[in-house]
DNA sequence: AGGAATACCAACTAAATAGGTTGGGATTAA
DNA sequence: TTAATCCCAACCTATTTAGTTGGTATTCCT
């Protein structure tokens, strides 16, 4: 049940580029170095951002990356959809017509369905810029448990 | 963000035992073939569900596996992490000492945080005897998203 | 015009993980 | 003593992960 890389690294460039909006195209360079992260890898990831319209680029010297909409509106579950696929523990409750054929002797999905239900809510209903006002303030919530 | 199929497998064969508590030992034998599963393959599973204190078992002939505690008495949560490991979208919001060396620049370990603690509330509030009661009953809160 | 900086694209790869299988040994009821 | 069962460890194959490599196309600046 982990998140591959993928949402992560994507999470974290976004929330980059969301500190970073309305100053023009931002660089692929200057995202990777300031995150951290493998420039080369996360070509690959903003590609993906891209094709599901959650980046625009400018190609070209000082071109570079933004986000197509103001941070209020791009929220955390698009980000990690276009990067991970469904955001659901088991295809089994996913979108679309996957024929479990496994009948009533299914309980395992209605649990898999409630786990589906609660990361939907929760990722579909944080922003990019929710992120950065929880960053300035105090995140009391992470503390270990 | 998957579980695999040893915590998909492993809550089926759970249901099958809490189905089946009180009758004495269930062979795994039994459990694979009702829940149309590898009977080797589930053998691991147990194996980490009978370390972990969920499972019982009698050897010898007419022996078998049985639930350590009443179905009620038994979370979804506990039999997932037994298998799973910790039921976290990253390292970095798991239990114990993970050294992120990230610093304020990871508003995404607020934002994993609030995943894990959403899908927690759920799998710790989910016994096997709920799902018993649910598959019984009409699972309304399933229908496609 | 030319060079530097960038985005874009596709193929390749090493390591890890997933999802098992195989082959045996120990225990116990009949 | 035999069949049924749990127990254990090693092995195996395919897929996925997490990148890297090597190039092309575009645009700005001088």
């Amino acid at each position: 049940m982990k998140l591959s890389t993928k949402g992560r690294y994507g999470l974290m460039a976004m929330y980059q580029l969301a500190q970073d909006y309305g100053q023009g195209p931002i660089s692929l360079k200057y995202v990777a170095e300031k995150q951290g992260l493998s420039e080369n890898y996360l070509e690959q990831l903003f590609s993906s951002l891209k094709k599901d319209g959650l980046l625009k680029s400018v190609r070209g010297a000082y071109g570079g990356y933004m986000l197509s909409r103001v941070p209020e509106k791009i929220t955390v579950g698009e980000v990690l959809r276009s990067l991970e696929g469904q955001m659901s523990p088991s295809d089994c409750v996913a979108d679309g017509s996957y024929d479990c054929s496994r009948d009533d002797r299914c309980a395992t999905q209605w649990v898999l369905g409630q786990i589906k239900n609660s990361i939907d809510q929760v990722i579909d209903s944080i922003t990019l810029m929710d992120m950065i006002k929880d960053n300035n303030g105090i995140n009391t919530e992470l503390e270990g448990d």
